[in-house]
DNA sequence: GCCAACGTTGGC
DNA sequence: GCCAACGTTGGC
């Protein structure tokens, strides 16, 4: 089982709005690398949900990866932003995955926090201008993750 | 294949 | 609003 690192922005779409649906279709992917990561992925992965582009940024919780392979639908649909007039149905361009709600952090473990406990080769995400939404996390950095989630305590 | 221009993400 | 990072596009 692998760890991941997914950026959403909660005003679009947080762990609020996944928690409240319980699973969802990860769409929207337009990166090619990031794309490629998700094909990656396996039925059984845990995502950490990072929201971005809010003050302040940072891991708010827990997924699992429930399907993967699947055919992005926003990218034949003309309405939507994600609309891709390249893609053809006989040979989609972009995929995505289906996730599950898994829990809410007790607290939100900020970039701030991450910046002072990982170099950019542990965790890329703390790197200036990192763009990739989605990301890998070793093993090791997930179970210093969890153990940060844990043992921060609300206040 | 090179590279300049441009666009996007996302922190601050 | 600014800017760093970096992917994409298109001329050549």
């Amino acid at each position: 089982m692998a760890f991941w690192l997914m950026k959403s922005e909660p005003d679009v779409y947080g762990i609020d709005h996944l928690q409240r649906d319980g699973t969802t279709l990860w769409d929207g992917i337009r990166n090619y690398q990031a794309r490629n990561f998700m094909r990656t992925m396996a039925v059984g992965d845990q995502a950490f949900f990072y929201h971005s582009n809010t003050k302040p940024p940072g891991i708010v919780g827990l997924m699992e990866v429930m399907e993967t392979g699947l055919t992005d639908p926003s990218q034949f649909d003309p309405t939507s932003k994600y609309h891709d007039p390249r893609s053809k149905p006989e040979a989609p361009r972009w995929d995505c995955v289906r996730l599950r709600y898994l829990r809410h952090f007790p607290t939100l473990i900020t970039l701030d926090q991450l910046r002072g406990r990982f170099s950019v080769e542990e965790l890329p995400v703390v790197r200036q201008g990192n763009r990739l939404s989605i990301l890998p996390v070793s093993d090791s950095s997930a179970a210093i993750l969890l153990e940060l989630a844990t043992s921060q305590t609300p206040c």
